[in-house]
DNA sequence: TATGAGATCAACT
DNA sequence: GTTGATCTCATAC
């Protein structure tokens, strides 16, 4: 297999929906610690569910800069979300990462989630943050250094595409992608 | 297996 | 004062 190519921010210079599909399969280190994205979610500022959705405000401001940017928030006062800043400064579009097949730093992982099960180690968005060990202080960092690694995925794969989970506005919008039939996957399509 | 409640907090109205 | 891009555990069937 090639050694696979490092994202960068040009990467991330495109249209949302372009983005999204394209980072499945993408692998993801957070200081050594990851694996293979096989789950994310588009959000776009034209969509009732984004949070940039209604303007810039004090959190969402990061998504409102330019792309190749991480956005974390605190979800539900318990979990971090981590996004992806996508398209151009000022569109406010970002992916929400959902889940991954933990691929290194198993161990690391399994000490910060408590639980040796693989399958449960990062298949959700507040448990994937969780293993990697993201928080709001690693909000705003850019994606093509460290602690970030971002590499493009090799090969073909099967995406899949469906309504979106966990909000109450726009559930239907199909922006949500997934690798076929990864057993990583916070939900079945 | 399925459903429901609790945890816990920053941003927003 | 309310809400939310969630997860876990308990209880019910």
């Amino acid at each position: 297999m090639a050694k696979p190519s490092r994202l960068h921010k040009q990467f991330f210079a495109r249209s949302v929906h372009a983005v999204a599909p394209d980072l499945i399969g993408a692998t993801l280190l957070f200081n050594g610690v990851g694996g293979a994205i096989v789950e994310v979610e588009a959000y776009h500022h034209t969509d009732p569910a984004a949070h940039s959705y209604g303007g810039q405000t004090a959190r969402n401001a990061v998504m409102f800069g330019p792309p190749g940017y991480a956005y974390v928030y605190r979800s539900y006062g318990i979990h971090w979300c981590v996004n992806f800043v996508c398209e151009r400064e000022g569109s406010a579009s970002a992916v929400l990462i959902r889940a991954l097949e933990p691929t290194q730093g198993l161990a690391a992982m399994r000490r910060r989630r408590g639980m040796r099960e693989e399958r449960l180690l990062c298949s959700g968005p507040g448990r994937l943050t969780q293993a990697l060990g993201i928080t709001q202080a690693h909000n705003g960092l850019a994606l093509d250094r460290a602690p970030f690694e971002l590499f493009a995925r090799t090969g073909k794969i099967d995406i899949v595409s469906g309504g979106r989970i966990g909000i109450t506005k726009a559930v239907d919008l199909p922006w949500r992608y997934g690798l076929s039939g990864s057993r990583h996957l916070s939900k079945a399509f």
